[in-house]
DNA sequence: GTAATTGCTCTAGTCGCTAGAGGTTCAAGA
DNA sequence: TCTTGAACCTCTAGCGACTAGAGCAATTAC
């Protein structure tokens, strides 16, 4: 049995994090001792890296649940574990064309000003004024959690 | 002069947004009329036009407070303003290493699984129990605001 | 004059944690 | 067995950049 802080250290997550994650419902309420503290097993602590894992590869809180839940039905269709990491993987592919457009903007911005003059005739400054310099559109509307 | 809505309009940013960056000081408080409505001139649109512009490029508002400060001294050097857009475009790029990175990881582990299996023996949810099936490091920590 | 629209302030919620206060329990050594 | 100190507990508040809604006041158009 571990402790919290065991559990933590076997897993890469905080303390609070931990506890943050049973109070949102993606880990059961733990066992605890006659003192009140938690206690954790080996399933507790794979749970844990599952979650970790997913959250690495930025899943949200939502999506893990998604994925936890088809889990505990070993003889469902995967289809639906399937949608959710390709909905994930879309999710990612739009924000790095975003963010790609707004590199390519922001370099060409940062290349137009050596630093050497006022900020009168500042190019950076100028092109913030001026939406009009701008060649390509960038927005990051709707460009939530990594 | 502008009312906060034909304000909104003109710049694209909703009403509670502009009373916010107005709280956070990136506008100066507006003047009011006699019932205690806000009222804006020309060059309070350009300013929340920068802001907007800005924001749409990944600045926080931190960092525009910032460059706000430097524009209101036209004489001083706009190394400072480069500096704030180069550190910037180095937080786009290696959140779009990052990003990338997790692509990689989840690209592969969606065409892992075709989704006609049972959960049991879907890749995905394998993958995502045992980190060992990773092939590259992915993690998302300190990405922030995109 | 009246009705519709727009505005005001204030509070609370979003997401996924993180930090701190103030108190309790556990495990190891004497 | 006792003591110490580390680890644990709950609860509240904060982060960033908004967004939503309640309940009321001002403006504007007819």
């Amino acid at each position: 049995m571990y402790s919290i802080g065991a559990l933590s250290r076997q897993s890469g997550v905080k303390v609070p994090t931990i506890r943050y994650y049973e109070e949102r419902g993606l880990l059961p309420e733990a066992e605890r001792t006659a003192g009140g503290q938690r206690r954790y097993d080996a399933d507790g602590l794979s749970r844990l890296r599952f979650i970790k894992h997913a959250r690495d590869l930025g899943f949200s809180i939502e999506a893990i649940t998604g994925l936890l839940e088809l889990q505990a039905h070993p003889d469902a269709s995967c289809q639906s574990a399937r949608s959710i990491a390709v909905g994930q993987l879309s999710d990612i592919r739009l924000k790095i064309a975003q963010l790609s457009a707004l590199e390519r903007e922001l370099n060409r911005i940062a290349e137009g000003c050596d630093g050497s003059s006022t900020t009168r005739d500042c190019y950076v400054l100028a092109s913030l004024n001026d939406h009009a310099l701008c060649v390509s559109d960038h927005s990051l509307k709707q460009l939530g959690r990594p």
